[in-house]
DNA sequence: CACGCGCCGTCAAGATGATGACAATTCTCC
DNA sequence: GGAGAATTGTCATCATCTTGACGGCGCGTG
C-alpha cells in the first residue's frame, strides 16, 4: 500500500487531502507543522509527500533541505502564492512537483500518481529470488542456481519456470501454462508441457522421477512447491 | 551536457523556447508534429522532453504512449487547457509534469531542473568502477583500462558496454540492449549485437572465443559478469 | 479381479531458429 | 580523399523446439 505524509497547517485542508487518500486505499500520515513533518518521515517514511509551503514554525523550503538530507522520496508542493519565484525556489530545493491552491484533488491525485510511479522502479528494486532446500531461483536476474553452479535453462524452459514461480504453492492449470509459455493457439498441446516439465525436473529435481518441487496434479495442471 | 527535446506546432513558442534553452547551455532538439518528435526522441535519447499536447497529427497523449514504449525519459507536457482530466489523462499515460500555457518561463526551466535531476542518480548508482580479473570498467570516466593500458572503444562499443555493465549480473534481452543503444527501431537488429558483441570480446576478453564476461544465453539475451 | 481407457512420462529424430564469424558496403569525421 | 567506424548480408554450425510413438500407471467398470 502507498504511504502518503499530508503536511499542512489548515485542518480543513488536512482533512479533505485524508478522506480522499483514504477513500483511494492510500495510507496517510499527517503533520501541521516543519518539525513534525521531519520527524514523521523519518519514523514512517512515506512513499511520497504532499507539503505545504506555509507553515507555523519552520520555511517550507527549510522542510525539502530537510528531507533531501536523506531521502529522495517524492514531494509535492502545495502552495497559495503563485509567484513564479517562490516556485522555483521550492523546485530548486528539490521538490518534485508544485500545485497551486486551489486545487483539483483529480490533479493533485494523478500528480501523487505520476510521482510515485517514477520514484517505484528505484526504491523497488526488491529481490526476488524464490528458494528450494536444491535450488534458488532469481527472476530479477534470470539466474538458476544449483548446489552453487548456475544451470542453463532455455528460453521455453525459463518462461515456464517462471510462470509456475510466480504461482509458488498455487496450482496452475495445463491451459494457462500452455496460454502463457506457448500462447493461446496451443492451448490442447499438453504434450509440451510433459515434455518440459521432464527437462526442468531433470536439471532442477534432486531426484527427478520423485519431483519435490514441480508437483503434477492430475487432470488438473502442475504446481511449484518452494 | 543536458539535451532536450521540445514538441510544439507553433513556430513562436518553439523559438522562445529554443533561444531560452541554448543561452543556458542546453542542446536542443525540435520537433513540430508528434511523428517526428517520436523519431528524434529515438535517434537523440534527450534526457527531457517538453511536449505540447495539441499537436497536428496525432493526439499528445499518444506521443507520451509511443514515448513510454520505450524510454523513462522526463516528459513535460505543455498545454492551453486547463481542464483538470485533460491533466489527469497526460499525466496517467506517463507524463511527468503538466504545465498550462502561458507559462512563465522561469517555472518550467526549473520544473526542467527538478525533472532532470530526479532521472539523474537512476543512472549513475553509487561505485561506477566495476572491476573483473582481467579488465576495468570506469563508468563515470568513460574508461576501460586492460593490463594497466587504456583500451579505445568506438562509441557504439562504448554504450553496448555501458547497458551491459549498469546490469551487471542480470540478464539484459536482446531487444532491450539493441533499444537502449541503437534505439527502438532497431529492436529486430540483432545482427548489430552479435557483431558488437564479438568487437567487446575481441577487446576485452582473455580467450574472446571463450567469453568469460559477456555471456551470451541463447535465445534470451546477454549478460555481464563481473 | 481382469480389462480397457485416459493421462502422464520418456525417448528419439527431423524441422526450425539462433548464433558467431566473416566479408563487403556505406557512412562519418578528419 | 582517406581511415576508421558503422551497417548490412551471408553462411555453417549448433542448440532448441516440435512432433510422434511407446510404455507405465492409476482408475473406473464390468
Amino acid at each position: 500500500m502507498t504511504r502518503v505524509l499530508v503536511v499542512d497547517d489548515e485542518p480543513q485542508i488536512v482533512r479533505a487531502l485524508v478522506i480522499n487518500l483514504k477513500a483511494r486505499k492510500y495510507e496517510v500520515d499527517s503533520a501541521h507543522d516543519g518539525a513534525s513533518a521531519l520527524e514523521l518521515a523519518a519514523a514512517r517514511h512515506p512513499d511520497v509527500v504532499v507539503l505545504d509551503l506555509g507553515l507555523p514554525d519552520m520555511d517550507g523550503v527549510e522542510v525539502i533541505r530537510g528531507l533531501r538530507g536523506w531521502t529522495r522520496v517524492p514531494i509535492i508542493v502545495l502552495s497559495a502564492r503563485h509567484a513564479s519565484d517562490e516556485k522555483v525556489e521550492a523546485l530548486d530545493a528539490g521538490a518534485d512537483d508544485y500545485v497551486t491552491k486551489p486545487f483539483g484533488m483529480d490533479e493533485l491525485l494523478a500528480r501523487m500518481r505520476a510521482a510515485v510511479r517514477r520514484a517505484e522502479p528505484v526504491a523497488a528494486e526488491g529481490e526476488s529470488v524464490i528458494a528450494t532446500e536444491s535450488f534458488t531461483v532469481d527472476l530479477a536476474a534470470k539466474k538458476v542456481n544449483r548446489d552453487g553452479a548456475d544451470v542453463r535453462l532455455t528460453p521455453t524452459e525459463w518462461h515456464l519456470l517462471e510462470v509456475l514461480v510466480r504461482n509458488s504453492g498455487r496450482l496452475v492449470s495445463q491451459t494457462q501454462l500452455l496460454q502463457e509459455v506457448w500462447g493461446p493457439a496451443y492451448r490442447k498441446e499438453t504434450n509440451y508441457l510433459r515434455v518440459y516439465l521432464a527437462q526442468l525436473r531433470r536439471k532442477l529435481e534432486a531426484d527427478p522421477s520423485h519431483p519435490r518441487h514441480f508437483i503434477t496434479e492430475p487432470g488438473m495442471g502442475y504446481r511449484f512447491e518452494p
